[in-house]
DNA sequence: AGAACATATGAACAAATGTTCAAATGAGCG
DNA sequence: CGCTCATTTGAACATTTGTTCATATGTTCT
């Protein structure tokens, strides 16, 4: 413990690229923020739920019924992307559609599936 | 197929954007695959990690003084991010140098960064 | 050979996550 | 108003996750 403050300086360490790297290092917050945006899509229902909403928007059932998930563990979801503005919705009577809530979602998405495809 | 649809006992449903969107819903593998990318990227310590290594290739060593982080919790997380191919290394004595897989990853971390900017 | 060092790994543990179940909300309709 | 339906919510639970610690590789130098 007290060791570990003594030895601070570790021997391998490249001081230059490490000041280099420190100075356009992410700040705490929008590492967390970024974080938890992939988070939220590290899901595979979740990542369904929003290939779903790419094609056009849903309501909590069709999404439910198409993913084969209950109603409840849908509108979970669905609570957690809207947290992370991902989703939007708009209400209809009873009938709640939801929808994504811009175009850098779709870009992520589409990114990320390049990725998985290329191997 | 349309037969678990007319079982259900949900009325809500509106057949048609049902059968529509299924014709075209990820295969559980891609959905899996595609989780597990973004969940690799849902952790602040990974998302800097990316970070750091888009701008330069760095050692773990170097990465665990930049983030105030153990060799050892580096070393994991960096073996979760080869895991998913996100990082590659190549060794030099003892040392042994991360760096970003391909370009997929910086365009990734673009995207969610600008995501997160904007509002 | 051995010591010293950079990195990797496995087990263990607390914290976070996703689903289910039961119950609540809120909107339309007789 | 009661009733039904679509959706939401909270709590409980099992599973997963990220870190720490101790130990194991594997490389360089003497």
């Amino acid at each position: 413990m007290s060791g570990e403050i003594d030895k601070c300086d570790v021997v391998c360490i490249n001081h230059e690229a490490v000041s280099r790297v420190m100075d356009i290092m992410l700040d705490e917050n929008t590492a967390r923020d970024m974080a938890d945006t992939f988070k939220i899509l590290g899901d595979p229902n979740r990542v369904k739920i929003v290939h779903c909403l790419s094609s056009e928007e849903l309501c909590v059932c069709d999404i439910a019924q198409v993913l084969g998930m209950s109603t409840s563990a849908v509108s979970h979801q669905l609570r957690a992307l809207r947290d992370r503005r991902l989703v939007k919705f708009r209400r209809d009577g009873k009938i709640v559609y939801y929808s994504l809530d811009d175009d850098h979602i779709v870009s992520l998405f589409n990114q990320c599936r390049s990725h998985v495809k290329h191997d």
